[in-house]
DNA sequence: GTCTATAAAAGGATAGAC
DNA sequence: GTCTATCCTTTTATAGAC
């Protein structure tokens, strides 16, 4: 019962968040089963039991880092809806901005198949409320954009969601990167391109 | 030196064929990581030292399963040439047949990222054969196709022939079905077409 | 709440009998 | 080559002192 408890709270916090980042890059580097706990203190800096305070498994450890992630894509959201955008135009800055997120390292990959984490996911609160305000989101977006015959009407509004961000799980970005031939912008610029009218010309 | 040696070749092999059966199931079904040897040797029903007389370790495991993919791709690439195609539709039909095995359950899904397996595959010579040559014969289909202007000549052929194969790897594909409210060709349809004319109308 | 030390379990790989 | 039994490393998670 300290009179000035919140110092001591903002450090905590602070320690939070640097668990967090921390998470972050390694679940976008390699991916939930290969990251282990082990590097992510010693990327900290502190005792694993310490983290262990701070959350109680592995899985929550990651829940908390996509919570963050989704909690910086509903930024971009509101952030586009005050832009002088149609809805196709959101739509594409949306996907932009995942692709640059990616590049950036940002972007953790979670397993597409059924895992522990998954499961973990799917009954954490906190990430299941925004990933629900970020599909809602979206899906006006994406049915606005149908209605204004900016995107084909005949594909199910969620076909295209999963499109949107399906990118940000395919190895194609890091491996044209990798050859080092072209910029990150041109990178980013095909990968919207390709994402809204396809390969063909 | 027995001097009918053939049948129990025939008997090994077929066990080697079980093996690379069910680690293909399970790459396709897990992931590289979440698979383990023990799931690999209760699904196929033998002790796990008799696997390790076959393949001297998880990873190599993983690249039998990959070179026979790659061999299925390469029958289906000769047969695609029998066909009276264009370059742009048998780049089609590859797409077609690639979000089929997924669907299937037959398209392991490899980590993106660096790891073990990524290493110990650009070592293997039997996968780096098998790829090179999908790569050769796909990207002449895809430069054709370029020529013809039936595919956007601007853009680099291998990031084409990444995004073909690219919905291999995400979790589109499964999640439209998980749904349950669309048949399989239906969500196949949905994917070569984006993937072509992308998500505009 | 943080640390050191350790438990507990999983998973990759092997020894040795048959 | 196949089996049982086992090794050994890695990794998740916790006990207990401060």
């Amino acid at each position: 019962m300290s009179a000035r408890p919140r110092f001591r709270e903002q450090v905590l916090q602070a320690r939070e968040d640097a668990i967090v980042a921390s998470v972050n890059r390694l679940l976008a580097e390699k991916g939930f089963e290969a990251m282990t706990v082990d590097e992510v203190v010693a990327d900290v800096g502190i005792a694993k039991a310490s983290l262990y305070k701070h959350f109680t498994s592995k899985e929550e450890l990651a829940a908390a880092a996509m919570v963050k992630v989704l909690d910086r894509a509903l930024d971009e959201i509101t952030r586009l809806q005050a832009e002088p955008l149609d809805a196709l135009g959101r739509l594409q800055a949306v996907a932009r901005w995942t692709y640059a997120q990616q590049l950036a390292g940002q972007m953790p990959s979670l397993p597409a198949q059924n895992s522990t984490l998954r499961t973990a996911l799917t009954t954490d609160k906190a990430y299941m409320e925004r990933l629900m305000q970020l599909t809602d989101g979206l899906g006006a977006w994406i049915v606005e954009a149908q209605g204004q015959g900016a995107l084909d009407a005949t594909l199910p509004p969620e076909l295209v969601l999963y499109t949107l961000f399906a990118r940000a799980c395919d190895p194609v970005l890091g491996v044209m990167r990798a050859g080092g031939a072209y910029s990150d912008a041109q990178i980013v610029d095909w990968l919207v391109r390709t994402c809204f009218r396809g390969l063909g010309s």
